[in-house]
DNA sequence: ATTTTGGTTCTCAAACTTGCGAACCAAAAG
DNA sequence: CTTTTGGTTCGCAAGTTTGAGAACCAAAAT
C-alpha cells in the first residue's frame, strides 16, 4: 500500500491533533492512517510497514486504541489476519465522557469555595462563577448533542 | 502559612486535573494552592515553601503559567517581592481557545474526506458527520458562553 | 509432527521531562 | 561600595516515555 504526499501530510496532521490530547505518538498516526487510507480495515502488517514501525510498536498501539475504545478488528473466516479500523460510531461517547470530566473540577472547585475563608469575598465569588459555569456547560453541552442529532433526520 | 489536610488535598486533587490537561506537576499544584489559599496573592517565597520546590522549580513553573496567560503578579511599591495571583478572569478566553482548537480537527477531517476514495461512501460520511458535529460544536459553544453570561446579569 | 503466520512480550537504549542545588545576577538597602 | 533580597539560569541526576529488536507463543497450515 503506497500513500499519497497528501495522505501522509493528512496522518502526520491528525497524528499531532492525537498527541495533544495525550496520545502516544504511534497510536495517534494508526489514527491518521485509518482515517485516510483507502480500505478502512488494515492488517497488523499493513499498519506496521506503512508506517515504517516495529512490530512491537504496533501491537502496543492497537492493544492501546482498542482498550480506549477507539479501534476495533474484524476478522474473515479462512484468513488468520485481524483487520483493525476505527470504532467512527463511539465518538459520541467519547465527547460525552470528555464532557463529563468538566463535572470534577467544577465539584472540586465547589470544595474549594466552601473551605475558603470568608474574607475574600470577591475571590470567592470569582471562584464560583467559574464553578456555575462548568456546571452549566455541563448540562447544556449534552443536550447540544442531542439538538445536533436531531437536526440530522 | 500552613495549610489543612483539606487544603493539601485540594490542592492535589485540583493539580491532578491540571496534570491531565498536559501541565506540568509543580505548575498544577502552584495553581491549586492559589485556589486554596487564603490570601490568593503569595509571594515567591511563599510558594516555594509551602509547597516543599525548590528556587527553580517555581521560578520556571510560575514563568510558564505566566506565558499560558494563567498567571499575573502584583507588585507593592517599597516592597520588592512579586505578590502572583491567577487571572481568573481569563478562564473566557481560555475556554474559547480550546473551543478553537476543535475547528482544526475539523478542517482536516474536511480535507481527508476531499482526498478519500470515493469507493467507501459510507466510511467517507461517517467521517463527514463527525467534521461537521465538530463545527456544528464550534459554532454553537460561543453561543453557549454567550446566553450564560447574559443569564447571569 | 513440523513449519508458518500473526501477533505478543521482554529487554534495552535513546530521548524527553522533571526538579534539585548551586552559581549567578540585577536592583535595592545599608 | 558592599550586602541583601528576590529571583533566574546552569548543570546534572533520576524518572518516564517511546519504540526498536529479538525471543517467544499459540493456532493454523503443511
Amino acid at each position: 500500500m503506497k500513500l499519497t504526499e497528501k495522505q501522509q501530510e493528512l496522518i502526520e496532521r491528525i497524528g499531532v491533533f492525537q498527541e495533544k490530547t495525550g496520545m502516544q505518538p504511534v497510536a495517534g498516526r494508526i489514527i491518521g492512517l485509518l482515517y485516510v487510507s483507502d480500505r478502512p480495515e488494515l492488517t497488523f502488517d499493513e499498519i506496521r510497514e506503512v508506517l515504517g514501525i516495529s512490530k512491537s510498536a504496533t501491537s502496543n498501539a492497537l492493544n492501546l486504541l482498542q482498550h480506549l475504545n477507539r479501534l476495533d478488528y474484524i476478522t474473515y473466516s479462512g484468513d488468520r489476519k485481524r483487520y483493525f479500523r476505527l470504532k467512527l460510531d463511539r465518538w459520541r461517547s467519547l465527547v460525552l465522557k470528555e464532557i463529563d470530566s468538566i463535572t470534577d473540577l467544577s465539584v472540586t472547585l465547589r470544595e474549594v469555595v466552601a473551605e475558603r475563608t470568608g474574607e475574600t469575598p470577591e475571590y470567592n465569588q470569582d471562584i464560583q462563577e467559574l464553578a456555575d459555569f462548568l456546571k452549566y456547560m455541563h448540562q447544556e453541552l449534552p443536550k447540544l448533542l442531542q439538538k445536533w442529532e436531531e437536526s440530522r433526520k
